[in-house]
DNA sequence: TCATCACCTGGAGA
DNA sequence: ATCTCCAGGTGAT
């Protein structure tokens, strides 16, 4: 049966969202797997801000855009973005195509921007194991104290109690050198300085990129994390070793930079996202979803996987 | 503008 | 047991 190559574009943005892959691609680090007793017997339970959420394990629905009651679900999903329209643009790439046959469920979600900023400093030249710990424990000692389906959690800290922090209690947290970055980026959110909001509904993603990059431990990379994962910036295309890898393999030769070259200076790296941006369009950021999902899970990366609690455990 | 280098931490492999 | 290497980069020379 031969296919046409939308047909694998159509299908995805009519299949459900895949809550396992997109959960377990890279871009959020405070969930867990666990259950919802009399509910669920899977589930993923994250922090995202102020807030503990659900979302039944393997493949749900996006509920409506417009629905009202679940709001925040809603919001988390993404459910406003046209799906064929993105899925039909990015799959014009063959490679991008191939990642999207793999996992059609896989979906960009809109995380709370705070905790996004501060995950993605606590990211740099770091473990997604060292980072969760170091999350968790910001959340257990900055984070108010929720509950939810009876069970304990702590959400994520604000910008205030992160910015009051003292050193050993960062200490206390594992960051290591980053516990400075930390605290510098609260501080920027808490005193006003950057405005994530407002980057987030009103500026464009240059504007918005430059702004970030005013805070400490912010660089390109982290940027466009968190102009992708919380800003609403869909060009937004995180160029980290996952990606360079992935170009440099998928299009030997055809971008500057990629394939485990020089690392990225500034210029080189604002270089390649340009090319980036224009092979695959003003959707690159989800292309880049898929394109780092495949790579990493080729290679055998590991995944939010074992250990114990997201934040739970009071 | 570019090339080097140091950098906390903890898990994995030698 | 002890050591080295490395993991989703950034900032300072």
């Amino acid at each position: 049966m031969a296919v046409g190559p939308g047909a694998v574009a159509a299908a995805a943005a009519a299949g459900p969202l895949n809550v396992d892959d997109t959960i377990n691609s890279g871009q959020v680090f405070l969930w867990e797997r666990g259950a919802l007793p009399g509910r669920a017997p899977c589930a993923w339970i994250g922090i995202d801000g102020r807030a503990v959420v659900a979302l039944r394990c393997g493949a749900v629905r996006r509920p409506a855009a417009a629905s009202s009651v679940r709001g925040r679900a809603a919001s988390l999903l993404r459910s406003g973005d046209d799906m064929r329209r993105i899925l039909g643009s990015i799959c014009e790439d063959k490679a991008v195509r191939a990642a999207v046959g793999l996992y059609p469920g896989l979906r960009l979600l809109r995380q709370d921007p705070f905790q996004c900023l501060v995950s993605f400093v606590a990211s740099s030249n770091s473990s997604i194991h060292n980072i969760r710990s170091s999350l968790r424990r910001l959340c257990l000692r900055y984070g108010r104290a929720a509950e939810f389906g009876g069970a304990p959690y702590r959400l994520f800290p604000t910008p205030e109690a992160l910015a009051g922090a003292d050193d050993e209690g960062l200490a206390a947290c594992s960051l290591g050198y980053r516990a400075a970055y930390v605290r510098g980026a609260a501080e920027a959110v808490a005193s006003g300085r950057i405005d994530l909001e407002r980057l987030r509904k009103k500026a464009g993603y240059a504007e918005a990129m430059d702004a970030l990059l005013g805070v400490p431990g912010v660089g390109r990379k982290v940027a466009d994390c968190v102009l992708l994962f919380s800003l609403d910036k869909l060009e937004a295309f995180p160029i980290d070793r996952w990606t360079t890898r992935a170009l440099g393999r998928l299009y030997p030769g055809a971008f500057s930079a990629a394939g485990g070259g020089p690392s990225l200076t500034p210029r080189r790296y604002e270089r390649l996202h340009d090319e980036i941006v224009g092979h695959f369009g003003p959707y690159a950021g989800y292309a880049q979803q898929f394109l780092f999902k495949a790579e990493r899970d080729g290679a055998g990366g590991r995944w939010l996987g074992e250990e114990g609690g997201a934040g739970s455990q009071g």
